[in-house]
DNA sequence: CCATCTTTGTGCACACGTTCACAAACGCAT
DNA sequence: ATGCGTTTGTGAACGTGTGCACAAAGATGG
């Protein structure tokens, strides 16, 4: 992976080129293993069903996507349908599985156990695919010692030991944005290679290292912008001529800000308040 | 599971065409538009430095992109840097806040106040930009009457006339995978055309009506996906020359697999037993 | 006012992802 | 065997996203 990458560079999910370089090595497309959970998932629920086979017309209605797009995606991992027919459910899982890597134990552990830590502790979905939470760590003493989802919550202290003797690789980051690249080279000192961070933070680690994040208020916003769209549109402010105005004009309405002194537009939002967004360390869940 | 369904379309996160044409509508690409929440985050954080002008390589550094992307990104957005200055902090932090539609009030419910419930309701990044929790929801008279966050956790039967009164656009479904289809479809019905979906639940929409999803198991999945690659690669099991062989050796493997009776590879992973990961209600959180 | 230095904005080429559409492959009935 | 209906697998076209590299624009100093 990271191939031409020079310095140490933040793989953060949005950098498609890392993620794609290194799944691409043996053919697999980002976008593809990205999907392949949901297939994995669609196929798991007909499974229970003892539904034997299912054409890609079912399949992609059932996950989500159209069928074209899935048989690509599925044509990556070899010829698995019989033409005529469709796929067999129960191989297909395994084979999916297989690819993902679900078929090994992969032990985790999960760091900040706040609101969002306990609710990822007790996630069911976590065993059901090979994903075993070794330990719940956090650093406030008053925190420690409690027990969530029926596993005790350690100190951070003893975080080396246990991914070393765990042979833990993946770690999840749920603490307040402030702890959070801190923990995270932490993690990786201890020998982590896979960060899931829910920390509103851009983490930044070393070659090698994959780290994907989560972010609910980046979710919203998106939300947000669409939302604007499908009401009246038209952004509402202070937005007139100017702002789409080539060259010059634009140029000196520029100068005319800095000029200003700073505070451009005195506008009712853009939250600059202290105690704001990101650094606030009461939200424990970050998201 | 819901195979044929013709009409509406689910236009999931997954699916690009249906958002990207919203937004390309009026020119910003959709992949721009998923980063501007990164660009306000890190200029928020210098605004509250009180630092004037960055320049886009500084700020993309901050917020993790190449400085390439990021003025291209603005441009979208028009010309709103100095050359051989860079971007006024405070101009930027309006234009974006401003495109993103973070400028007006966002009143959001949030149904389903489990742990992941509990946990976006304390968020702090929540009010911070806009967003305000009009209301929590349950269906549990278990829950129902307690507070999160400081309110109270109502029923889901008060749904449409908060819904109404408060003209809520957003929702979120923090419910069971279980439940998410008909909260979804009732949150739809009372007016709310964006939903954040944390079940692990692939939901179907009418036109005109936006999906998110975030999902902690996939995003799990493809960290073990990459994991695996780092490590000795070879998915293991019984690949050989099998699996990658071109035509009839395959079908005749195909046929043979259908032959011996359904289970295929009765291997020991691949999750078949009941009980398993997506139909698990008691997971609350689901991510 | 001119020269020089910095940084933006963008044209261009390329890589990636999606979708169409169709031939080849298969099951099945005759 | 042969033909028919079904469904896969994939070549090719298209659209999007990314990154390079550079001209133009502004700042700054003499």
């Amino acid at each position: 992976m990271a191939i031409g990458r020079p310095s140490p560079s933040s793989s953060q999910t949005p950098d498609p080129g890392a993620a794609r370089r290194s799944s691409r090595a043996r053919g697999i497309p980002e976008a593809t293993v990205a999907r392949l959970p949901l297939y994995l998932r669609a196929l798991t629920a007909l499974s229970e069903r003892s539904v034997p086979t299912v054409s890609s017309e079912e399949l992609a209605a059932a996950a989500g996507v159209n069928s074209a797009k899935l048989r690509k995606d599925f044509s990556y991992l070899g010829s698995y349908g019989t033409r005529g027919v469709g796929y067999d459910v129960e191989y297909l899982v395994y084979q999916i599985s297989r690819e993902l890597g679900l078929t090994q134990d992969w032990p985790v552990v999960i760091v900040g156990i706040g609101n969002l830590g306990h609710a990822l502790a007790n996630y069911g979905g976590f065993a059901s695919r090979g994903f075993r939470v070794a330990a719940l760590l956090d650093a406030d003493p008053n925190v420690v010692g409690s027990t969530a989802a029926g596993l005790p919550v350690r100190h951070m202290d003893e975080l080396e030991e246990i991914v070393a003797t765990q042979h833990v690789s993946i770690g999840v980051i749920t603490t307040p944005p402030g702890a959070a690249q801190q923990v995270c080279d932490r993690l990786v000192e201890a020998g982590v290679t896979s960060i899931l961070n829910f920390a509103p933070t851009v983490l930044t680690v070393p070659d090698g290292v994959d780290v994907r994040k989560v972010d609910l208020s980046i979710e919203l916003q998106i939300l947000a912008f669409h939302e604007q769209r499908k009401a009246g549109d038209e952004p509402s402010a202070g937005d007139s001529v100017l702002d789409r105005a080539p060259g010059p004009v634009r140029a000196a309405a520029a100068k005319l800000r800095r000029a200003a002194g700073g505070k451009a537009e005195p506008a009712k939002a853009a939250p600059t308040a202290k105690g704001g967004p990101d650094d606030d360390l009461s939200a424990v869940m970050p998201a």
